[in-house]
DNA sequence: GTCTCGACCCTAATCCTTTAGGTCGTTCGG
DNA sequence: CCGAACGACCTAAAGGATTAGGGTCGAGAC
């Protein structure tokens, strides 16, 4: 209110121990609202505080007492919208804790690479930051880094590598529902199937496929797998080229492994006024806010990230609070898995129009 | 790659110093590849540092530099797509520098409040970031605030308020927009329209709307305005109250004021099996990837959000870069504005099917 | 009257880096 | 041979906070 202007420098403690007349340590203490302060004390020293304009230097603060208040969230290509969701889960469940979540995109460029990857946890690392969650299979050195540094990972979407025997993950139950996915396209008597894939770094795209092949195998289809690079621009033009290669034939069922990959292929068919579902039927993994408003009205795989991103935080949060007890009370600060902190979530089917429904 | 199992505590510079029998003066200068070492202490150096798996502390870095490495971009509920053109703008810019964004949601729990706005520049100013960039006008006492704390703001999007005059922005003109708009409606022949907005506390609100009552004025039409809060949920119960109230009948063309509001707007009209075109035109604000394959393809205002973004970092990059040079010469580091940092980019319509054509 | 205890406050160390200001040899020009 | 200049280091302070370890003082217990 009263934002006197402000001396030239930015007010720090000791400003206002010298405007106060009291310690540092009283200062302190009055601010973080801890005892050993007199009521008259914490009153002058937070009106000074007021007066002065001041504000924590949080680097110091974190640098003092060993903690830090941010997890990261590692996504790849944030355009794929199903992020969105998940970072909405995540931020509902950080609320009110003093911890926050910030998302460094490993693929912003578009193109992932592994110096991008190692660069993006070195600076991890060098920021701090207290957890990660990351939507991608990191590589066993970086895991490797970070639980050198105690610093906990939890992964969603994406399993974590086999030898990461005990650490946490929330994956959605992509086998199951890619059976699913199949039986559904063979009931409607389609043998003929695509499956438009995004990179198998993602593991997601192992299970979705082995599920199709699964699927496939069972119910006398054919599959073919086409494998793109992770965005809609790759995914549009591998699905052109393939079109436009002799030899092959539009299949009667398209399956989009993820949101881009429905983009792009959406964006081919209608392109070529090749009409959906009357001439071939497109499904694709990943709910997303538009899938009913598309024409057709799409047939999804439904994920519920946000609720995804909210048992992800949970369990971040859980492992966190269990470190800093385990620093009050002199112990190492090791991230303490625990068995149940491996959850798989089960996905379902939303029939709309787009698969001949 | 030898990642010897790390000690028991983690590596600082001290441990490097003792390692290698250096100062930490001459261990710094060698990490940051600085003068004053010798060839072979530098390798000794960069060899300890390797094995003993040494990762710099930023917290102490920058607050022993008085620097900051990482800008903010302050969005309004994040489940607007348009963020993420946005971002992909600034990432792209920032990439190569050693600064990087991180985005702070304001309304990430759905509505947006007073407080969480002051309390979110508080946090700001606690982690001393570097820069903000923001798309919402902010406060004229948080604005004050940043400004106390030598932290430059660009507005992107929305408007600063009338009293920090020089304060930059990137806006486009969605007055003319807004104009051009109206007279392709008009050139329909539809005399009765409703302008579904979001609240004004985004300027893009109130110059849409200012521009589509010249444009109803010039062209005698009827301008309905109705107001919702800004998200999806919102904006469908509005209008479907709207329309079962006694006395309002359908429009022949409904404005949407940007992605949430065509979201709602397109929901209740397929719930009510209202065609588009056919019994109401839907035009709407904001380009997005899916615009092109809606049922009817929508047409839309295209403001460039990545070109913006682009601007905006780079306008925020020169300010900071300034601020550094200013620091070094012991003068003052506040933020240096100059009047073409105030820029306008004009946005064009995107005719597709929804709009009659 | 002495002892104890709690409330309140202080000094100084500490977190991890960076850097101003010196030191100590060498080398080199004059 | 002298002084200057330079290269390669070092010591110690600083940056903004937290906190261990002590003090002081007055009140209550005995």
């Amino acid at each position: 209110m009263k934002a006197e202007s402000m001396p030239k420098k930015k007010p720090t403690l000791r400003d206002i121990s010298q405007a106060t007349g009291l310690s540092s340590y009283t200062v302190s203490r009055a601010l973080s609202n801890g005892s050993d302060v007199s009521a008259a004390s914490r009153e002058l020293v937070l009106k000074a505080a007021r007066e002065l304009g001041y504000v924590p230097n949080r680097a110091a603060q974190e640098l003092r007492r060993n903690t830090r208040s941010s997890i990261t969230v590692i996504t790849a290509s944030t355009s794929n919208y199903y992020y969105l969701d998940l970072m909405k889960g995540i931020q509902r469940t950080l609320r009110g804790s003093n911890r926050n979540a910030v998302v460094a995109d490993i693929a912003a460029e578009g193109v992932y690479t592994e110096a991008v990857e190692d660069a993006t946890v070195q600076d991890l690392i060098q920021s701090r930051t207290a957890g990660v969650i990351t939507t991608l299979t990191l590589s066993a050195q970086n895991i490797k880094l970070l639980e050198d540094w105690d610093i906990p990972v939890v992964f969603v979407d994406s399993a974590p590598p086999e030898d990461a025997a005990r650490v946490p993950f929330v994956l959605t139950d992509n086998f199951t529902a890619s059976m699913d996915t199949g039986a559904h396209l063979a009931a409607h008597g389609y043998t003929d199937w695509l499956f438009l894939a995004y990179p198998g770094r993602w593991s997601t795209r192992r299970e979705r496929e082995r599920g199709l092949r699964e699927a496939a195998a069972k119910h006398g289809a054919a599959l073919e797998v086409l494998e793109s690079e992770n965005d809609f621009d790759s995914a549009h033009r591998t699905l052109s080229t393939y079109l436009d290669t002799p030899g092959h034939v539009l299949p009667r069922a398209i399956i989009a492994g993820n949101n881009p990959m429905v983009h792009g292929t959406l964006t081919v068919l209608q392109e070529r006024r090749i009409r959906v579902p009357e001439d071939v039927a497109v499904v694709a993994f990943d709910e997303f806010a538009w899938a009913p408003l598309l024409n057709p009205p799409l047939t999804v795989v439904n994920e519920d990230s946000e609720a995804i991103g909210v048992i992800a935080a949970k369990t971040l949060t859980r492992i966190l609070d269990e470190q800093l007890d385990a620093e009050r009370n002199g112990q190492q600060p090791v991230p303490n898995y625990r068995p149940e902190d491996r959850r798989e979530v089960s996905a379902h089917l939303i029939v709309r129009r787009s698969c001949g429904c």
